[in-house]
DNA sequence: TTGAAAGCGCTAACAA
DNA sequence: TTGTTAGCGCTTTCAA
């Protein structure tokens, strides 16, 4: 019966037929978990996310999946919400069903997290973030991010620009900020020319909202560079709406080139992160993990400018 | 030991603490699999369907997830991609695994499915789709949301309409036409004035080109009701891009309410299914079903219109 | 080529 | 209150 399972030996055909028509006659179902009980990983993966639903994580989902069923491996998608107690049972949980692995965006500090468990269980780990040099981890470059958005922007003329942050993901938000502060440095111009408008929360309305507040700047920037697609998006609908042309008045770089970005109504230039490749690349990671010579990497991933039509040359005066 | 673990005994404070020291030094992690070995469930809910990065699945699965985390359980999240192959490999992979259940999305008739294996193994089961009566399932009444759609339409004076269609989700589309023609009827019109339009393929670009196409109609419709939001932001966005003013030259509704939805320059009007709890009820039944005095059920959700900006009174000509 | 038996990590039932 | 043991479904090893 095991052989004729996995099949290791040849079975003689009357002696399959009659397994095969137990199975059938039994509804025979086998059952994994003893594998997985003896010793050998459960053939799945765990995806730990603050905010799973978002399209940037759905993506890299996307790309993880693909990996996952090459290998005959399913993904456990986990959403945190950003709860420390729910990233926490997220991570035991997978540690406990011997999952071969799983790739996690951590929200809190290393040592608050069950992670040593999850080694101890001999599942493998691939970080979506700066960590230590003792796990895998996959980054990516926010400065260098920042600085090309801000050098297009410099390069098609503009020079009264303004950054939009807010809350959510604050430090890479401030990697892209101090990325485009070094771009106008490295044009000749004051940084600190670079003025600052944070969205009170990650609303769509005070995104929205962002809109007034960029209007009623004084001088009014001829060009803004978003955190994020969505706030760019968001911001720009708001523009839009109150009749204010873009880029004809106002030039705008998202960061992340979701695929809402490509589909707006002024297609967005942006920042692309390549969040399939992310994830695909993570995936490999991970089951390289899983290998007896695997040596960890910290793989930096680095951005790429898409110039759609949201950006232009600033109108004369 | 064991009483430790899952506390059904008193146990002694020395007792307790040498096993406290024991896992700390081990780093000894419960082995879930063996709990299923010996019969129980694996803790986890699988969620299969043909497009799960579609924004509609993303957010049936956040009812999903919120329901299985309640009772401790995870979702393994699988994409079929529409293929009959990964449909059948996934739930079979459910089905050894010894999940609690499923959340399924069959592409495919139902005698091509390993559903029988699924149900063998033990796990609970539940269709979004119109199915048979020894099954749960939830479904949505697509022709009452086609008629609610047209019904909008015609209250707000319109006469000229035109149905959007496309390739993807056939069986559904055609009950949203149904019903759109059943609302022309009860208003004492020709249903057969209702044109209709199927956009080429599913892509962005062939939906954008549907605005060139209705445009093009003579008369010109004063009216769009498109199939789905995605296909009607689409073709809105082709329509403002030539400066077509919505809903002053083309009123336009959509269909499912996805969040973009709302987040549209002009925010869509459009017919919502309710997809959070979609998801949250699938949950709850497939709970229920673990239960032995369950009986199946067949849901069948409701729509409603939602309005927004994309439709208002026709322009007198 | 087939059958029998030990053992994986834990639970549950029992004995001490 | 604690320790011991059988057994879950399968793989693996050994014997027939």
């Amino acid at each position: 019966m095991s052989n004729y399972l996995n099949d290791v030996k040849p079975i003689a055909p009357a002696t399959r037929e009659r397994i095969e028509q137990a199975i059938a006659d039994l509804e025979f179902v086998p059952n994994r978990a003893v594998k997985v009980m003896r010793g050998a990983r459960a053939p799945a993966i765990g995806y730990v996310v603050s905010d799973s639903p978002d399209p940037f994580f759905v993506e890299v989902g996307r790309g993880i999946e693909d990996v996952a069923r090459e290998h005959g491996l399913v993904v456990v998608s986990c959403n945190t919400e950003g709860s420390r107690e729910y990233e926490r049972s997220y991570i035991t949980a997978l540690a406990e069903m011997r999952v071969a692995g799983a790739i996690v965006m951590p929200s809190f500090e290393r040592r608050d997290l069950p992670f040593r468990a999850l080694r101890a269980s001999g599942a493998g780990v691939v970080v979506l973030r700066d960590w230590d040099d003792d796990t895998c981890s996959i980054t990516f470059d926010d400065d260098e991010g920042g600085r090309l958005a801000a050098a297009h922007l410099i390069e098609l003329g503009h020079r009264d620009l303004v950054f939009l942050g807010g809350p959510g993901g604050e430090h890479q938000i401030e990697h892209r900020f101090a990325g485009a502060k070094a771009a106008l440095r490295d044009a000749g111009l004051d940084p600190e020319s670079l003025r600052r408008i944070d969205a009170a929360s990650a609303t769509v309305r005070d995104r929205v909202a962002l809109a007034d507040q960029v209007l009623a700047l004084d001088p009014r920037p001829t060009a803004a560079f978003c955190a994020s697609d969505s706030l760019a998006l968001a911001m720009m609908n708001g523009l839009l709406r109150q009749g204010v042309q873009v880029p004809g008045d106002i030039s705008i770089v998202g960061f992340n080139d979701v695929v809402a970005a490509q589909l707006a109504v002024v297609p967005l230039t942006t920042i692309a992160v390549p969040q399939y490749a992310l994830g695909e690349s993570a995936a490999r990671l991970l089951l390289d993990e899983l290998q007896p010579e695997h040596r960890h990497e910290q793989i930096v991933l680095g951005p790429q400018l898409v110039v759609r039509e949201s950006t232009g040359t600033p109108r004369p005066r």
